[in-house]
DNA sequence: AAGGGGGATTGATTTGCGTCAACTCTGCAA
DNA sequence: TTGCAGAGTTGACGCAAATCAATCCCCCTT
């Protein structure tokens, strides 16, 4: 009902992808050289938006997918009664919106955590180009895929693991994505709140506090504030699989 | 490593999508009077699977997506320290295999439940297809997305529902289900077991279990082993945005 | 018809995480 | 510098669901 009033800037940007050196982790992945340069076209333009503020919000029409070029993203979902999921986390390169294609309708809202910045790729367009690119098309289908994978293996999480498990999972995900994009494996800042990050893991703040506590007080990361440092990446993934009892 | 040496059959078929009444639910639909007989091509086959049986697991290659023509699928992911995780159950209508894309390899198993058939979908082929019939294009990126909706509102229950909301969910979820296939909206058998549900949902079976006795006491349903009638619809609607306190 | 086995139910007990609450830390603004 | 607000930490306690265990029921096989 209410209309998006977030401080937004629209910028007409040719070259948007050829240009770009995330394109190994986004959209124009794995396409041929000359295909390359039509994709500058796919682009519609790029916008800015401020940190706290929404990308797209639930029940938004559904236009255009967003790749990330700077900065990050949670998206959510909300029950009436004001409980919160985040659904995830997003960094650059990664694709916003495909939410929304199903129904014309946006079904969560996507939030930038920092002041971020991304491409508006209109969907129509896209559709278009992906009928005559044929290397657009699979890693657009590889993109929702893997979309559907891990989000499989988020309710493999919160289905059955229990609250280190799934925070040692979550700090063993992030250090991966931080190498993808060639920041350090072992240090990081995170954007979110504990707050945040217990919900995407379906758990409380104080849980996600404490269980970050544990893991300092074994010697597996430190932790100040939103500062991480692991110290024991093997010491983590052993966490995630271990059964508590078997007997 | 170990090969697939489930019993199929393979029934080479003509006439499989324009002959087919699940349409509306399926791959086809939305798609325009002339496109719609050439789709009888993208079919590559038909296959029957036994109870119990798989009709892919995780790490076999991906080749096909499929078309569920008669029966009913779970769908899980395994830790390997054996913890089980259903992802979804299937009916009929509904797509399998779209986990594959990503990587070219099964990210989870899907095992028939009943005995059942599905219309195999060479996925190289329907890229193909996709291409020209712009229709099919659409309802299929369509149907990548909502399992992409759907996953978001399973994290949301998963997430932050009590035992008894998750069932609840799960419950109207089978119902609406049961009446887009035309059969009755408050009564359906349930082809899981107690268990699987209890996997499905992150409780275990003996909380399942209570909680249906649960809803038995207070009339909402009727049970008898995996037969439900639904007596008070509404009743279970309103238990799944119940806050139980809020002071 | 009898026997057996998997699935389901129900009860008693335990426990991991949520809840509530007090306190600390950091950063920002006056 | 002081004060304040939001975020984070830590502790005490309670509860919802897990665990453990016994029994029942339905269906399949012989």
């Amino acid at each position: 009902m209410k209309a998006t009033t977030a401080p937004v800037t629209l910028t007409g940007l040719k070259k948007a992808c050829s240009q770009c050196n995330l394109f190994e982790l986004c959209l124009p992945f794995g396409i041929s050289e000359t295909d390359f340069l039509r994709l500058d076209d796919l682009v519609g333009s790029q916008r800015k938006i401020k940190r706290q503020q929404p990308l797209y919000r639930s029940a938004d029409p559904f236009e255009a997918i967003y790749a990330i070029r700077a900065g990050s993203f949670k998206s959510d979902v909300l029950l009436e009664d004001g409980r919160e999921q985040v659904t995830g986390f997003q960094m650059t390169g990664e694709i916003l919106g495909l939410d929304g294609i199903g129904t014309g309708v946006h079904s969560c809202n996507a939030i930038a955590l920092e002041d971020s910045e991304v491409c508006v790729i209109p969907y129509a367009r896209l559709e278009e180009f992906a009928r005559s690119i044929e290397g657009l098309q699979h890693q657009f289908h590889k993109i929702m895929s893997r979309e559907i994978v891990r989000d499989h293996s988020m309710m493999l999480l919160l289905g059955s693991m229990r609250a280190e498990e799934r925070l040692a999972a979550f700090l063993t995900n992030m250090s991966q994505r931080c190498t993808a994009r060639g920041f350090s494996p072992t240090e990081f800042h995170l954007r979110m709140t504990r707050e945040e990050i217990g919900s995407y893991l379906g758990l409380k703040l104080e849980t996600v506090s404490r269980a970050f506590s544990h893991f300092q007080e074994k010697g597996l990361i430190s932790v100040q504030q939103k500062h991480i440092c692991i110290l024991d990446a093997e010491g983590l993934k052993k966490l995630i699989q271990h059964q508590p009892c078997m007997h």
